[in-house]
DNA sequence: TGATGTAGTATCTAAATTGATACTTAGGAG
DNA sequence: CTCCTAAGTATCAATTTAGATACTACATCA
């Protein structure tokens, strides 16, 4: 995902899809559960580390700092001792709000489902 | 993204977040444009090629593959020679659109953002 | 004097993903 | 007899991503 020495859009007969361009974006391995973390409210380097004890501080800087450079998110350093940086969604950021909410839905309802059940939806009752 | 041998859920403390899992399914580098095109009807496997000359024909085959076993799409083998072979959605993978669409419109609107402006958006005119 | 806490870097290694290239299968066309 | 097609596999190499571990700065607390 998201090389930016190639860029999105590498498919030229594709001239940017824009599905391609949102999971760019979005599509990072922790991208998608920071941002939805962040719909709360701001939240400091180690309350995301905190709450995802499985991402480590190198990853973390890493995904933070793409998603600043994308405009996604607001870093505000205080210079203090110790020091204290808290991130928040731009207002960029904010449009993207909706997809991380659809998201989070259909993963609510299906994230139970084991195998492929072939496709098929469990029938009303 | 998705590395079925740890698998979605690695983080214990987020005991599976519902986002981390649609990116999961849906995060995969060419499965939202695969799934994209897949929305307007069922697919053969050159017309991919066609369409997104930049995938090479073994990442096609892993990510249908992996859409496959997620039970997303369907796989359709007619036995005859040359052999034709046509994907679509499943009824599961029918649930996914909104998303997908949601994803196109948000691209859409902002694949055209350079840098970071900040994360501020154009005000409107 | 020394430990503590925050928000990181630096370095090195391991693993996963992706890409390039060649090869396969089988029947019909020339 | 050879080529063509569609839809792949197989194999190997390169790239990218991720993880482990150690380290830093600085004011404050004990």
């Amino acid at each position: 995902m998201r090389n930016r020495k190639i860029g999105y859009g590498e498919c030229p007969n594709d001239q940017g899809c824009p599905v391609e361009y949102t999971l760019d974006v979005i599509g990072g391995k922790w991208k998608g559960v920071l941002l939805y973390h962040l719909i709360e409210g701001t939240k400091r380097f180690n309350e995301f580390r905190r709450i995802c004890p499985a991402v480590t501080q190198r990853m973390l800087t890493l995904q933070l700092r793409e998603l600043e450079e994308d405009g996604v998110i607001h870093r505000e350093v205080y210079h203090q001792v110790p020091p204290k940086v808290e991130y928040s969604l731009t207002e960029f950021g904010l449009t993207l709000v909706p997809i991380i909410l659809l998201m989070r839905d259909w993963g609510e309802v299906y994230k139970n489902r084991s195998g492929s059940q072939n496709g098929q939806l469990p029938s009303q009752s």
